[in-house]
DNA sequence: ATTATATACATAAGAATATTATGTATATTT
DNA sequence: AAATATACATAATATTCTTATGTATATAAT
């Protein structure tokens, strides 16, 4: 089990579009942003590729590699850490500020 | 009602200790993070300052303005949004990770 | 037909932000 | 006496993002 990317392949341009579309145009992933981040994902053994020739046009398949596999679980496990401790940190801040209004 | 800073006042030190506490040694904000991001904030007129000085050593208190709060809401507010959009993607990953396992 | 938009990759300049290191100085603990 | 903690600040470096530029094909709209 554990946590595996939206499909087993995925090209850069369907990973922009894919996230833009689950999140309601909320996070936008730029191609400056996405393109460098994938090629160091493959320089590190996190993906592979396969590229494949649409008619003419070439389309870059990235898939996760075990260790890839193994470095999502370990992201995943630290953002949701991240965010259960941000959330407490927010809580926090609200009931002290609810306090305060009652002086 | 609203967010508010965890004290009305606090001095730059006391902020890296107060969190780092909270979260449990989770969160470090380091001086080279903090102090230019404090000054700018200043700047902006999102908080504003008094020193005093404590024997010889100078502490300087920094309190959100009126303008400061409502920037607080309004951040807190997009970042509870983010926090909500990611949990999203992820649980749909995780569904759809369980899906595949089912193969 | 031609123009605009979409698909699909990539890199580079510049901006923003963070980490680490350095610096000064007092107070407290070992 | 030395180490650690308190308290500020800035600078060098690293990282990462946005925006811009570049190439090229495919499709939709005027």
């Amino acid at each position: 089990m554990g946590y595996s990317s939206v499909d087993d392949k995925m090209y850069g341009y369907e990973i922009t579009q894919r996230v833009k579309e689950l999140t309601n145009d909320k996070i936008q992933i730029t191609e400056g942003a996405l393109y460098p981040t994938l090629h160091s994902l493959e320089k590190n053994g996190e993906v592979e590729t396969e590229s494949e020739y649409m008619g003419k046009r070439v389309r870059k398949y990235y898939t996760l590699t075990k260790q890839g596999h193994i470095t999502v679980d370990l992201k995943v496990n630290e953002f949701v850490d991240f965010m259960n401790t941000m959330k407490f940190l927010l809580d926090v801040e609200l009931k002290m500020s609810n306090v305060q209004s009652n002086r």
